[in-house]
DNA sequence: AAAGATTGAACTATCAATCTTT
DNA sequence: AAAGATTGATAGTTCAATCTTT
């Protein structure tokens, strides 16, 4: 498991920067979940159907459920009645949602600024080609 | 969130590689936490309290118990009193546990093999180096 | 009081089953 | 029946509180 090779490397980087970045988050009371989603609301500019919600996401219906549950229970997130259609339920931002956003957004441009900074920028794009290949490969 | 920029890059890499690692174990009914937690079990080669094992695995110690629930559950590993403090529980792996683990070790490295195909090996070790580095600084 | 483990609550995520509306 | 959402179960993980033994 824990073998000196790139795979897993390449795994605990990423386990340390989202803790990284968790870390720079919550003292706003987000979650990279939490803002990730508040982002998609945001810039919808109008309130979304959880299921498309959950499709920008890329996660399933049920999490979003409970990520909005969340939300809402914050006051970051209001559901509404969707009035063409009474099986589906929107998802509003509220006013102090938004404002969290840009707390959130502004804590986390800031960290990811710093991390970046660790790495040399003549070698990020190699990097990042590298891996955008990697696990890509269809497994039969 | 969804940047293309690097660190992104590197926690969705990390993501389809366990995500692929975990595919591979599935067909022998193990996950990368219980095949991890088993290989400290197995090369201990002596039951550990379940202290020391959380101390291996490096997690919290609730985690291990809960862990050990679950792995005991599936006839894997055994709870034992320890003879020298009554306050600590040995964690034993059974035969079954022992040869559940050889498979799923098995399976572990031929994905590994095969994910690291998808890697120039004469990169690996460089983008280890600057890997091995990120995150890594002191938050203050 | 401190050490070892468990329990209960929370978060993020998935899957399978269910309920309502179309 | 299919689409939209919720519920309940499970996994993995953390933290805070609790219980027993030292």
């Amino acid at each position: 498991m824990n073998d000196s090779h790139i795979l897993w490397q390449i795994v605990e980087a990423g386990h340390r920067i989202t803790e990284r970045l968790e870390s720079a988050l919550e003292p706003t009371g987000l979650s990279l979940a939490k803002l990730n989603a508040l982002r998609y609301l945001v810039e919808a500019r109008t309130p979304l159907p959880l299921g498309q919600l959950a499709e920008r996401i890329v996660c399933v219906k049920s999490n979003v459920t409970q990520l909005v549950d969340r939300l809402e229970n914050d006051g970051l997130v209001r559901r509404l009645p969707d009035p063409n259609d009474r099986r589906s339920i929107l998802a509003a931002v509220t006013d102090a949602g938004r404002e969290r956003f840009r707390a959130g957004a502004t804590a986390l441009m800031r960290a990811e600024r710093e991390l970046l900074a660790e790495f040399p920028e003549a070698e990020q794009q190699h990097i990042a080609d590298l891996l955008s290949a990697i696990g890509t490969a269809s497994t039969g």
